[in-house]
DNA sequence: ACGGAAACCTGCTGGC
DNA sequence: TGCCAGCAGGTTTCCG
C-alpha cells in the first residue's frame, strides 16, 4: 500500500496521539516483525519499555518516533501492506497484528502487517547528511523527499542527469529521491508525458525537473484527498486505495482510454513489476537507456 | 556502477 | 468445488 502520501497519512494520523506519551508495554510476536533489530524482539521490548516519544518523523517511506534521552528512534517502515493503528487493548486483535504498544493515555498502538515486509527497529539518530536535524542511522542513505525543505530540485536533476539509467528506475531509486513508488512514479510519467525508459542523460534538464514537479504534485494530491477520506485511527489498506485510486490517470488503468487522447493504455513488465503510459502520449525512446 | 532477478510473506483473483 | 499460476503500492542482496 504505502507510499509517500500515505505514509505521512499514517504519520499524522499516529502523531497527535503518540507524541508526549511513553511506552508502557510492548508485545511482539513472531520473528518478523523486530528481524532488523539485531538484538532480537525481546531486547527491543526491553529497551523501549518506559521511554516517552517526542516526536513522529518521517522521510519518504520510513517513518520513526523519536524517543526521550539517549539520541534513539523506533523506526517503522510499513513494507507493502503495514498498517498503525491506535486502539483500545481490549479490541479484537487483527490477525496480522504483530506488535501491540501499550500508550501512557492507556490507548494501545498497534502494528498490523498483513505481507511482514515491514518491521520496526530501534536506532541510534545521527546528523542529517542532507540538511540540519538528525535522522537515524539506517536511512543516511534515504534522499530528502520531495515535499520535505531538504529536496533541492535542482540537485536532484543534475543527479540524474549524470546518470546512465532509465527514468522511470531513477524515480523508485530512493538514494536519489526518496517517497516515489511504482504508482507514483506512474502517474509523474504520465503528467509529464515521457516513457519510463527514457535515459536520464538524453533528457533535458526542464524535463526532469518537469517530472520531479509532477511527482511533487501528485504526492501533494493524494495526501490532501488521504487526508479527508479516513480516519486518522483506522487507516485501512482498501480504503485508502479505493478511494485514491478514482484519481489515477495512469495506474492500473490498461486497455482504458488515456485521459488526454483517448488511445488505450497498455501495461508493460519493467523491473520485475507493472508499468502502465499511454503509447501516444509517452512515446517509447528509440534508443533505450 | 549498473541491471536483472530472487528473496522475504500472505492473500486474492481468474482461468481451467 | 478445487487447484494453480499470477499478481500486489517495498527493500535488500546477490550475481553477472
Amino acid at each position: 500500500m504505502p507510499e509517500l502520501p500515505e505514509v505521512e497519512v499514517v504519520r499524522r494520523g499516529i502523531a497527535t496521539h503518540v507524541v508526549g506519551r511513553s511506552l508502557i508495554d510492548i508485545q511482539l510476536s513472531g520473528h518478523r516483525v523486530a528481524r532488523r533489530h539485531v538484538p532480537g524482539p525481546l531486547d527491543l521490548a526491553d529497551r523501549l519499555r518506559g521511554r516517552s516519544v517526542t516526536a513522529a518523523l518521517r522521510r519518504g517511506k520510513y517513518l520513526w518516533l523519536e524517543l526521550d534521552g539517549a539520541g534513539e528512534a523506533l523506526v517503522i517502515h510499513l513494507g507493502m501492506s503495514g498498517q498503525l493503528l491506535v486502539e483500545a487493548p481490549d479490541a479484537p486483535r487483527e490477525k496480522h497484528a504483530h506488535a501491540l504498544l501499550d500508550l501512557s493515555d492507556g490507548r494501545q498502538l498497534r502494528f498490523v502487517d498483513q505481507r511482514t515486509f515491514g518491521g520496526l527497529q530501534l536506532v541510534s539518530l545521527v546528523p542529517d547528511p542532507f540538511g540540519p536535524g538528525t535522522v537515524p542511522d539506517i536511512i543516511t542513505h534515504i534522499a530528502p523527499d520531495p515535499l520535505e525543505s531538504a529536496f533541492d530540485q535542482q540537485a536532484v536533476g543534475r543527479a540524474m542527469r549524470r546518470r546512465h539509467t532509465q527514468l522511470k528506475r531513477a524515480l523508485l531509486d530512493q538514494s536519489l529521491v526518496s517517497g516515489i513508488g511504482n504508482i507514483y512514479a506512474d502517474e509523474a510519467l504520465w503528467r509529464a508525458r515521457l516513457h519510463g525508459e527514457r535515459a536520464t542523460d538524453r533528457l533535458t534538464a526542464s524535463a526532469v525537473r518537469g517530472v520531479l514537479g509532477h511527482a511533487a504534485a501528485v504526492m501533494t494530491e493524494a495526501l490532501g484527498r488521504g487526508g479527508t477520506s479516513f480516519d486518522s485511527l483506522y487507516v485501512d489498506v482498501n480504503g485508502a486505495s479505493g478511494y485514491f485510486e478514482r484519481s489515477l490517470n495512469a495506474y492500473g488503468r490498461q486497455g482504458k482510454p488515456c485521459r488526454r487522447c483517448g488511445t488505450p493504455m497498455v501495461r508493460e513488465s519493467f523491473m520485475n513489476r507493472s508499468s502502465f503510459s499511454c503509447p501516444r502520449c509517452q512515446r517509447r525512446p528509440r534508443v533505450v537507456a
